[in-house]
DNA sequence: TGTACATCAGTGAACGCGCGTTCACTGATGTAC
DNA sequence: TGTACATCAGTGAACGCGCGTTCACTGATGTAC
């Protein structure tokens, strides 16, 4: 396979609808079974192979057509969770030049996004400290990988363009910190209740707005150089 | 049973070593054995009644005896975790009026605490939004708790004893939630890598202070009636 | 202090169940010519 | 377009295992007198 971006060839595949189809629609089906049934309540780490192969609708040893364990599932869905989560974080971006409310924009993109993915969003608070230890680690590098794509746009600050490395991987770490707190808050929260998530929304705000306050008083060591 | 304080119950119910004494000691190994299990890269959900009876040197059917179900003796462990904690903070509290360093020796007695009280750590970060959903709700509680615990002995600043309740919450929920995160870093650590920690503790000092820096600046709502 | 008795904590056999995994198979899908 | 063939994806029976839970039991502990 030529080196395309992920995307792309994800695209070809489909279209060209070829030998591999069936398997991937199957494979896909897998994902979206282990997904659906973290809804009600549980872990991924307490799914058994078998409750994945029941709501997939296919038979138990079909499993390991697709993957080895129950573990290289979740692998695929952690990638899947970012590439989400890594598309909601361009949208924001590509809405032009920091102005305006960049706090209020930002919680309500990712609070529309959480909604949007909520089951994606539901196994990475999960299985963030939870089960299988492959899995933490991965999403840790992701939530890492993260923190430094935000420190990108951050950097287009006036105020920010001169900091050291290390005290801005401070404020995203702080950021990314309040951001996954606000998805587990909307997470916890009854559904279609508008006004506890006005509220968490409302609280989100402020933290960021205060953390901001912090900013002009910092005196990066480096910078001092 | 009168309504003592539940140390002093514990105390007495230890030195007359009475009719309850068996009963309690299982009732203890019992607790020991699945936080000793924890250790081994195991979250709460996934111990099982035999794995922890074994553990304890009973058979499975004295479970029984002690516990309805594992989500029981879990809300054992999430109620001895958090007296761990309590413990801890009034330590930091009872060593006089905030002064000096006071952000240095908070982590540095977390950390200490966190060591001392690995288990119980690990306990309470893998539960918190893990497995069994009473479990969550209650360690919820009593991080809230905890909270309003910050709140009074931060009330004791000078610049913070005006502010409202809801300013006063924000600003605890950072804290916390910065506190959160350092257990959770030292706890990933590699054990017994001196450095690993000491820029762990390093950065978690320089977040605290950033988030300190925001507080000159902000304009508590309802103080300005 | 000694004995008879009640309660409490731990035992061991047994059960039915869902699990992960193996295997030889069947049928569907795609390729070569 | 049609046929022969290879590969790939899903099947279904079977296995041994650890699980939670029941039950009637035994022995330890504590109490009453």
């Amino acid at each position: 396979m030529p080196p395309v971006s992920d995307s792309i060839s994800e695209k070809l595949e489909q279209v060209q609808a070829g030998r591999e189809s069936r398997g991937q629609r199957t494979r896909l089906g897998l994902q979206e079974a282990a997904l659906r049934l973290l809804g009600h309540d549980k872990s991924f780490s307490s799914l058994s192979l078998r409750e994945v192969t029941r709501e997939a609708g296919i038979v138990p040893t079909a499993f390991y057509r697709h993957y080895q364990t129950m573990e290289d599932l979740g692998q695929d869905l952690v990638t899947d969770s970012f590439r989400t989560l890594r598309r909601m974080i361009r949208s924001v971006r590509s809405e032009g030049l920091p102005d305006g409310n960049v706090i209020g924009r930002t919680v309500e993109t990712l609070v529309k996004h959480v909604h949007a993915n909520r089951m994606h969003f539901q196994f990475i608070a999960r299985e963030r400290y939870g089960g299988y230890s492959s899995l933490r680690v991965s999403i840790q590098q992701e939530i890492r990988a993260f923190g430094a794509d935000l420190a990108t746009d951050l950097a287009r600050f006036p105020v920010l363009d001169r900091w050291d490395a290390d005290s801005m991987e401070m404020l995203t770490t702080l950021m990314v910190n309040a951001m996954v707190s606000i998805a587990e808050q909307i997470l916890d929260a009854p559904q279609n209740d508008a006004a506890a998530e006005a509220e968490i929304v409302r609280r989100a705000e402020r933290q960021l707005v205060f953390i901001s306050l912090a900013v002009p008083a910092w005196r990066p060591i480096k910078a001092a150089k």
